[in-house]
RNA sequence: GCACCCGUAGCUCAGCUGGAUAGAGCGCUGCCCUCCGAAGGCAGAGGCCAUAGGUUCGAAUCCUAUCGGGUGCGCCA
């Protein structure tokens, strides 16, 4: 066996699949060449078929010009020589069906009880990805639509530096667009609120009273010095101001869900600066140079009837070479930017960075966007660096057993810090996670908080508690145990084993899910090890007495049997570590 | 009109580059604590994986068409 960062025995076990081959190969007994990246090694989905399940003979039939079952027979003849594998069987169509020696699996316990919050960390894979997610305009407090984004991107960031990445979690501010203008308008109402004036919030400026102690703060730092000035005298200086004390807003709503950036961008750095020139100016450059922006005139939407919409000239970004289905205007008919521009420019910068993989969190939303930025990342990098834009759906929140509906006119939008308020941030997170990215997400505030199975959080936090518990009451008795020197040799029961195999499976777990990035499958995988664990616990309370982890007569199988429960604890806190939440040792 | 996402048990949803008899929770039926947390566990009933074709040893999964739901479609980001 491999030593620490290796315990994925799937990923061991096919490669002594294609090592196999090879061999058979050389020997003359099947054809060279044989190409095994096809081959998949699984747990099945009938454990009386085995621990794992091959499928390489009927894969690589074709190739090998052979009946699947006659492949399946010669591959199998070989496996039965390795020493950790105790059964083979060719079942069905042509599967290889094995079963491991248990020493094996129990192998796999010793690793995670050594290798703790390491076990099912991969090496490091010498890769960059860089994962942008929230890039709230920087107008206000976050709400509830932006936590999902939040949640689901320091998750997926959590789960790919688990799987090897070196990660960067990233926020693009856009605090270059007309927007801001308005928070700028906003806060200096506020301002004039502190020195003391009546003051009235007109329609399209924004109402919250998270502005008053920008307000006041202006006063602190101008006096009245601005009171009898004209808006060209004090916007662009208030806008800074303002958009500063927006993002430290921001800022403290993401560290009280644990969410921490690596990096801020802004948007405004991307413009014209003394000079002539900008970012914004080079990337256009670079996609000129490639003939791929020019002049022209788009058609009119269908089906949306602008009243208004008549023919311009703008400048277009011919995305259409690179997959979009038609070209994008970065220019208005003014003049000036679209949003798409400083985009562009802004993933040229993070191409610049030397990145392997980028990764964009939006909103649903934000779904006709997606073509149109692969489009610039592909021009860009000449197909170099993928592109990969995860949506997430709305939140739909319940309340009192009712759907809560927000709108920006009622102004009755429900913050993240109102729902960190009412569930606390783990609860928050690990609710978030267990529905995919593309599907809508139910959110209900009784739910989240309630202590029943059917709450998933409360579910995987209360049989990591357990695993704690059962450790106290060993601490209580002064029994003589120890883990690390236990004979795993005596966990032979049925469910035991089960148990050992599904944790043997975390590092499996972990490349899965990080190659679909999709961090759901941990939350899932976590509450099926909670199910294992509570299924054979509660063996022990209904008459098998014998199986009770702590026998008080036996403590060398209290010590095998604690030092499974222990690597179910490792297993658990790390699946939570990764998602976010923090394991809680009593409920 | 076009693009993207979604249609799986009565309800809410999983289903691992296509794999063997499609899974879980809720709800329903019936069981299980003298003892590590019953805040739990076990068992039962419940399915034409939207529909129709196709690809292949093999499809909930891939392709095409249709139906149904969501999101978006130049000068908002």
């Amino acid at each position: 066996m491999p030593g620490a960062h290796a315990v994925n025995l799937f990923a061991e076990i096919k490669t002594t699949i294609a090592a196999t081959l090879e061999g058979l190969s050389a020997t003359g007994a099947l054809p060279g060449g044989l190409d095994p990246s096809n081959v998949t090694v699984e747990p099945p989905r009938d454990p009386a078929h085995g621990d794992m399940a091959t499928n390489a003979a009927m894969v690589l039939a074709k190739q090998a010009k052979m009946k699947p079952r006659d492949l399946a027979e010669q591959i199998a003849g070989e496996l039965r020589k390795d020493d950790r594998i105790t059964e083979v069987t060719v079942a069905g169509p042509g599967f290889i069906n094995l079963r491991l020696d248990n020493a094996v699996w129990l192998e796999v316990v010793g690793a995670a009880l050594t290798e703790r919050t390491h076990f099912g960390r991969a090496p490091r894979n010498g890769k960059r990805v860089n994962v942008e997610f929230v890039s709230a305009n920087p107008t206000g407090p976050l709400h509830v639509g932006h936590t999902r984004g939040a949640v689901f991107g320091d998750a997926l960031a959590g789960l790919l530096d688990h799987a090897g990445w070196d990660v960067t979690r990233e926020y693009y501010i856009n605090d270059g667009g007309a927007q801001v203008d308005v928070v700028a308008r906003s806060a200096y109402l506020r301002y004039r609120e502190a020195c003391g004036e009546q003051i009235e919030i007109a329609e399209g400026l924004y109402p919250g009273d998270y502005l008053v102690p920008v307000g006041e703060a202006m006063k602190e730092k101008y006096g009245d010095s601005l009171l009898d000035k004209p808006e060209a005298e004090w916007l662009a200086e208030i806008r800074n101001f303002a958009t500063d004390a927006m993002l430290d807003i921001i800022k403290d709503d993401l560290a009280a869900l644990g969410v921490h950036m690596d990096h801020y961008f802004s948007e405004k750095s991307l413009y014209r600066t003394a000079g002539n020139h900008g970012p914004i100016d080079d990337a256009l450059a670079a996609l000129e140079s490639k003939d791929l922006i020019y002049t022209g005139v788009l058609e009119p939407p269908k089906g949306k009837k602008p009243e208004d919409w008549e023919p311009r000239p703008q400048t277009l970004f011919r995305s259409t070479a690179h997959g979009d289905d038609v070209d994008r205007p970065i220019q208005k008919s003014d003049g000036s930017w679209t949003y798409f521009a400083p985009d562009i420019a802004y993933h040229k910068d993070k191409l610049d960075r030397n990145f392997d993989l980028l990764i964009d969190i939006l909103g649903a939303d934000h779904g006709g966007y997606v073509k149109r930025m692969q489009a610039a990342v592909s021009a860009l990098s000449d197909g170099q660096v993928p592109l990969e834009i995860k949506l997430c759906q709305l939140v739909r929140l319940f309340k009192d057993g009712a759907e809560f509906k927000m709108s920006k006119r009622a102004g009755n939008f429900v913050t993240l810090r109102d729902v960190l308020y009412e569930v606390g941030p783990d609860v928050t997170r690990f609710t978030m996670l267990t529905r995919k990215n593309d599907a809508r997400l139910d959110f209900d505030f009784a739910k989240a908080l309630e202590t029943k199975k059917e709450n998933p959080v409360f579910y995987v936090q209360y049989a990591h508690a357990r695993t704690h518990s059962v450790f106290r009451k060993v601490e209580a008795e002064g029994l003589d145990v120890d883990i690390e020197t236990a004979d795993l040799c005596l966990l032979v029961d049925p469910d035991e084993l089960e148990i050992i195999r599904l944790i043997a499976q975390w590092p499996r777990m972990v490349e899965i899910a990080a190659q679909h990035h999709e961090p759901h499958r941990i939350a899932f995988y976590l509450y099926d090890v909670a199910s294992a664990l509570n299924s054979l616990w509660s063996r022990g309370k209904t008459g098998e007495n014998d199986w009770r982890c702590v026998q008080t007569d036996d403590l060398a199988l209290t010590s095998a049997r604690l030092a499974m429960v222990m690597a179910v604890r490792v297993v658990i806190s790390a699946g939570l570590g990764i998602l976010g939440v923090s394991p809680m040792k009593e409920m």
